[in-house]
DNA sequence: GTGAAAGCGCTAACAC
DNA sequence: GTGTTAGCGCTTTCAC
């Protein structure tokens, strides 16, 4: 039963019948223009304009599978590091005529997985951002839809990821350039790849350039997390630190201050990411910056690679390079 | 066709025919447990599991309109302002077993539009904050799906916003009792309703105070806005001024110490939302403080009693109140 | 170029 | 409790 003037929304039928045709022609006329006689397409358009009628994405996807809609799943949307990534990933999303959905998964795998459930039938493609998921459930995922992850690397699944190794030895290099000789590595979240990844860069670089290193942690990748990191790195030796992110940086210095230890006099800091307000918080965050906007439009680019008839190209990382920002956190020891 | 152990992912014939039982059976299982034998549904629990089977919220959606699916379409993720909205509802919406989706419209009415279009038919409901659509436009949409609109006021939609006379009254006597005289309203985008709202405050509460009032402007709501405002800030002889948000605010400090004004020294300044980094920049921000969190949570909770069953109540809006927060940016005139 | 008809995967009466 | 049977709104062969 079709309904015809009724509190539903108008459907190809209803607008067929309003223009005496057929609702395939209805449905060519949205779904490929050109088939459907230039002037019969025009006076369907109309019609369809004065009913109202929208093309109902839900049922043109059950059959086809084309949503035009790609999914980029979050760890913590509030946490700026996504900000640019997000951006860059929604632009070149939108230039492809796609539309990107955002997805929280409030750094939890639980969470993100439940997303996934609901999310990923409904889209074409999938991006993980920093994904608190396993190796496997990953895998699982991206049988279903291509997908890319982010800050991960994965054999079997194409991924986008900074260099961490390099970030980290620029960031030792530059403490040990200053004459720090004991470092700490504030550390992240224990499910977080690229905290495993950022330790053993530390353990590496600092090996290599002859300084102590210690790890504290872990913390939450928030200003939260950065405060209780204050507390432990007063009761340790070292005269600087590296830590997970700018978020955990930035939390530390204003937790530190408060404990009466001035950054950079007493303690260097350095942050990762180069996110929103690193450069205006007090001091200006000295931090190992990623291409962040690009590593979002990176994402995008190689989801559309898969998404595209053609055979998809190999699966390996795509490495963007990460340089040191100096700014006011980090000086010579006193 | 229907596929037995090919690539597609399996569907509830599948899992049927796995199990000795109807589809419907299946469907039942997991679409409403308890109308189906425990034993029966357990054992088809195990078989779809052992498939791979994951109901599609696509094909379940069709004929229900149930998606579990609430969209949130903000201006622009990458401002720090909707961090806490976003938390709130993203929180409020799960307990209630939905899943948030958001959306960036890119403060763009043609891009918000086209991102409706899209997923307006896949969710259940609708967050529109800070909309930048038409009343008109925003009917529409409300007329598709229930609808809630934050930080702006319709009288046939319901919305939740926040209280900016009030806010913007206790900024300008704070301001005034701090000795000033003349003060400058720092316009965000032309666009938007709160800035009209902010603006028409203003003028309201100088008059009030009898301080005098000028307007700069319209300034994009972001670091890069504040920073041209700050240009236009030297030029007038204002001691202090309201931002139209925080993001200005804190761009416009940037600015003048660039120029050489010192804040507050100088020029005392305000911002509104207390937005994450106005607390850790320099100086410290002054601010109208929103409850952001509760912002969030209380849109979803409107939207929820428009899905319930019962009768939706009434379309009025929800105030919520706004508190000055004193920090560093402002102080006597020079 | 256009129409008829068969699904896409699921839910929801309606029987049994 | 469980099976049967229509659809949900759209796309897509296949005829004409």
């Amino acid at each position: 039963m079709t309904s015809a003037g009724n509190g539903a929304s108008p459907t190809i039928y209803d607008v067929a019948q309003a223009a005496g045709v057929a609702p395939s022609t209805v449905s060519r006329t949205f779904s490929r223009p050109g088939r459907v006689n230039a002037q019969t397409a025009e006076r369907i358009r109309q019609v369809a304009a004065e009913l109202g009628y929208r093309t109902n994405p839900l049922a043109r996807g059950l059959p086809t599978g084309r949503t035009s809609l790609l999914a980029i799943v979050v760890a913590d949307v509030t946490n700026p590091f996504f900000f640019e990534i997000i951006r860059g990933a929604e632009k070149t999303a939108r230039d492809a005529g796609y539309t990107l959905l955002m997805v929280d998964a409030h750094e939890s795998d639980e969470a993100e997985r439940r997303a996934l459930d609901r999310t990923l039938p409904l889209v074409e493609g999938l991006i993980l951002a920093t994904s608190r998921l396993s190796d496997s459930s990953i895998r699982v995922a991206a049988k279903q839809r291509p997908t890319v992850v982010m800050n991960r690397h994965m054999t079997d699944v194409p991924s986008v990821l900074t260099d961490n190794a390099q970030g980290m030895r620029s960031a030792v290099e530059h403490l040990a350039g200053l004459g720090h000789t004991s470092l700490a590595y504030v550390a992240g979240p224990e499910a977080s790849w690229a905290d495993g990844m950022r330790w053993r860069a530390f353990r590496e670089a600092t090996r290599e350039t002859d300084v102590q290193a210690r790890r504290i942690g872990p913390f939450a990748p928030t200003l939260a997390g950065g405060l209780s990191a204050a507390k432990s790195l007063v009761k340790h030796p070292a005269t600087a630190a590296v830590a997970y992110n700018d978020l955990i940086a930035i939390g530390a210095m204003r937790g530190l201050r408060r404990l009466g230890v001035e950054v950079p006099r007493d303690l260097s800091i350095v942050g990762f990411d180069n996110i929103f307000g690193s450069d205006f918080c007090t001091p200006p965050l000295t931090t190992v910056a990623a291409p962040l906007r690009h590593f979002g439009s990176f994402a995008v680019q190689r989801l559309l690679a898969q998404l595209r008839p053609s055979p998809a190209p190999a699966a390996g990382p795509t490495l963007l390079p990460a340089k040191l920002v100096e700014r006011g956190s980090t000086a010579r020891p006193a």
